[in-house]
DNA sequence: ACCCAGGTGGCCC
DNA sequence: GGGCCACATGGG
């Protein structure tokens, strides 16, 4: 019998403790990270939000009269930095042009709106337009990404087809509490990636009650699997 | 040398 | 409505 999913996040809650996603940051340095952060390690989000502040561009007006070219300068150890380029200008315009250069007038309004018109931005995906409503709105939107599909895949929970049906799916086994949703994405990505990626740590893994590969190991059935 | 990183957009069928 | 591919740098 699986655990509640609440349960689970318990379970990482405990072993990893609180993970502080974006703490203390303005909504538009929230906006650029989460577009930054495609397919790109956190480290190089962070130099690059660094190299923004320094040249004075992590201000929607600010940035979206910067030359293309400073921009991606600043945002090149990112990788993808001509399509990321134009999606944060593009989307710092946006905010100047339509709710005066303000990012808390840009999120104000209902959540299903705000997620439509996040996903109508160059560069806004799913993922991209639950991260900025739940970590900048407050809004409560659970934030899929490819770790959560495979750590519960693998863990046998029936979950939806594609995107949708993951966050449905979440949504629907969880109480619907910002700081839970806020949390459990952040311990999923962590536990992915500190014991599931390219190190089998079925040993001591605080999942090891539940999870069918750890639990293979632990009765000598295999060796140590890559999950 | 290889794999991976907090995905998205465009195209194809 | 899903399956591919380009996008690009940096760290382990």
């Amino acid at each position: 019998m699986l655990p509640r999913l609440d349960e689970v996040h318990d379970l990482l809650y405990g072993f990893y403790g609180p993970q502080h996603w974006w703490p203390g940051d303005t909504g538009f340095e929230i906006i650029v990270g989460a577009l930054l952060t495609q397919q790109t390690s956190w480290s190089a989000v962070e130099k690059a939000i660094g190299n923004l502040k320094r040249a004075r561009l992590l201000a929607p007006i600010r940035l979206a009269e910067a030359k293309p070219s400073v921009v991606q300068r600043c945002i090149r150890c990112t990788g993808f930095y001509r399509q990321k380029a134009r999606a944060v200008q593009e989307m710092a315009r946006y905010i100047a042009r339509n709710y005066e250069g303000s990012v808390e007038k840009f999120l104000r309004g209902g959540m299903d709106e705000k997620r439509a018109e996040l996903l109508g931005r160059r560069g806004v995906g799913c993922e991209t337009a639950d991260s900025i409503l739940l970590y900048a709105k407050g809004a409560p939107t659970f934030v899929v990404d490819s770790y959560t599909h495979r750590l519960f895949d693998r863990l046998g929970y029936p979950m939806g087809r594609g995107y949708e049906g993951t966050r449905r799916f979440f949504e629907a086994n969880l109480p619907r509490e910002v700081q839970l949703y806020k949390e459990f994405h952040a311990l999923i990505d962590v536990h992915c990636k500190t014991r599931c990626l390219r190190k089998p740590l079925c040993d001591g893994c605080p999942l090891t009650e539940i999870c069918p590969y750890c639990e293979a190991f632990v009765k000598g059935e295999a060796n140590l699997i890559k999950h």
